[in-house]
DNA sequence: TATTAATAATTAGTATGACAAATATAATGA
DNA sequence: TCATTATATTTGTCATACTAATTATTAATA
């Protein structure tokens, strides 16, 4: 296979990638949630995995441990998420979505499904398998 | 097709994003190539279509506006590309590469084709051709 | 022509991401 | 126990992305 081509699907992914967040990000204004695709992955996961350390949330997101504590900062902020001391660790923190946290993970949850469901609406089932195969498959080959 | 795991694909997606960035970047780090991996698309794309103005280059990349000033700002700086008074219009600028930005392309060219190849060492053609359907069809999907 | 609207590029503010370094604490081994 | 090493989190810096607002210029039109 000519070599040119490669750079095309990392463009392609970029580009779509960009995509996908920004119109999520618009429908989230639209339906005026306070909060970034970026922050809703960590309190849709802490909705399932309540009480993780940082560096377990940090793994089960994706996200580096800078990122982490900078996107729970500003849920702290929102008082959606809170930091509680770790009882035999002090070094470490468990992270816990508030009353209001989860209150709000529960209501916006439909929507945030909906606006994800809208990029596949031409794909097949088919499509949806392999789209994770491959990406899992490029994934595990650059690491 | 239940709406729950249509969470997964935008995870897959933009993790194999971030991974497949971080190894290009990596490569270009030991080859010493100065440069960061979205201002490589940029000279890429300046040498398959010389004097763009900026609306015109950000189109072609899938850039935004603003990003693509600081992009260039960055790649002048390096002395990789000019821009050049555009001769009918004294709101826009033609964008070109330098002496130095040309020669730097074509040497850095092949080891960042080598890099892009890696993503694909245990997929099919025929993969390559179902993600580059599956991207372009959830990006006109959302548009 | 004078006004208004559109376009090209930039600037500003905030969020995320990568990487390196710093801080605090815990675990290990001589 | 003391020194070393490892772990959990934070901080700092730079680059990219998105939005909104600004500036300069051009085009459209009343």
């Amino acid at each position: 296979m000519a070599t040119e081509k490669f750079s095309t699907y990392s463009y392609l992914l970029d580009r779509t990638n960009r995509k996908i967040k920004q119109y999520a990000q618009q429908k989230f204004k639209e339906e005026n949630f306070d909060i970034t695709v970026d922050q809703w992955l960590i309190l849709k996961n802490l909705s399932i995995h309540n009480d993780q350390n940082q560096s377990q949330l940090a793994e089960l997101t994706g996200k580096d441990h800078p990122t982490l504590t900078r996107i729970l900062d500003l849920l702290c902020k929102k008082g959606l998420v809170e930091r509680k001391a770790a009882p035999n660790d002090r070094r470490s923190f468990n992270i816990h979505l508030t009353e209001f946290g989860i209150q709000k993970q529960k209501e916006w949850a439909p929507k945030v499904a909906e606006a994800r469901m809208k990029a596949w609406e031409n794909l097949t089932e088919q499509d949806y398998e392999d789209l994770k195969r491959i990406l899992n498959t490029i994934y595990q080959s650059l690491s």
